[in-house]
DNA sequence: AAGTATCATCGTAATATTGCGATATACTTG
DNA sequence: CAAGTATATCGCAATATTACGATGATACTT
């Protein structure tokens, strides 16, 4: 009833499910583009180049640090965020494998 | 208000968000690795091996159809799924493009 | 100390997702 | 054609997500 059956799935099953869901979002990306190509930037940069609420932004920047995708260390009044390059990597990694492990197929079709 | 306000965001993405949501669930991934060890299948084999009901087998097999990852084709009184590889390969792409992007920094952090 | 800027959290409303039983549809077989 | 098999769809209940205003917390400035 509306919750997702966790326990009958492998834990890299949930793992990978996760990590997607954390970045399945299109605000989500437009946060990690915009870090890639700043460097970093901090919240208030986000709202102006989103235009979606202060309160909004923080929630997404909030879901993105929980996946650890992403690092954000106090400067004075702001917050400065970057993407954390171990994880980056590692969500890479494990995409790689995924997508990888498909050696295409006569299928059925 | 609980509405995803995709008109603030590019096409790109909006179409990456859409196509990783699809994939971003245990029971799909589990799906998508099922089809890919075993080729191809038809739904009742998923049910037995996932554990989740056919009427909820049935609603991912749909959603990942609709984001043109896998095909069915009708055989006789089942449909056989598979895993649809121009659609594969593209998604194998568009997140390459997407993680080679980023291409390390020192950030702020 | 008071004021300002920046960000996080709370509470809420709207909407979306998840899972399932019940039922409908489509094909096959006797 | 009737009965059986396989899948899709409907309708519902439970839960999760999205967005935002209001408010709280923190740190810098004067």
């Amino acid at each position: 009833m509306g919750i997702t059956k966790s326990e009958i799935f492998t834990k890299e099953q949930n793992k990978l499910a996760t990590m997607l869901k954390a970045i399945a979002h299109p605000a989500r990306i437009a946060i990690l583009q915009h870090l890639i190509k700043a460097d970093a930037c901090i919240c208030g940069d986000l709202v102006e180049e989103l235009g979606l609420a202060q309160a909004t932004i923080s929630q997404h920047l909030k879901e993105l640090k929980n996946a650890g995708i992403i690092q954000g260390t106090v400067e004075g009044a702001s917050v400065c965020y970057c993407i954390n390059p171990k994880v980056w990597q590692q969500y890479k990694k494990e995409l790689d494998a995924l997508f990888g492990s498909y050696k295409g197929s006569t299928g059925c079709c």
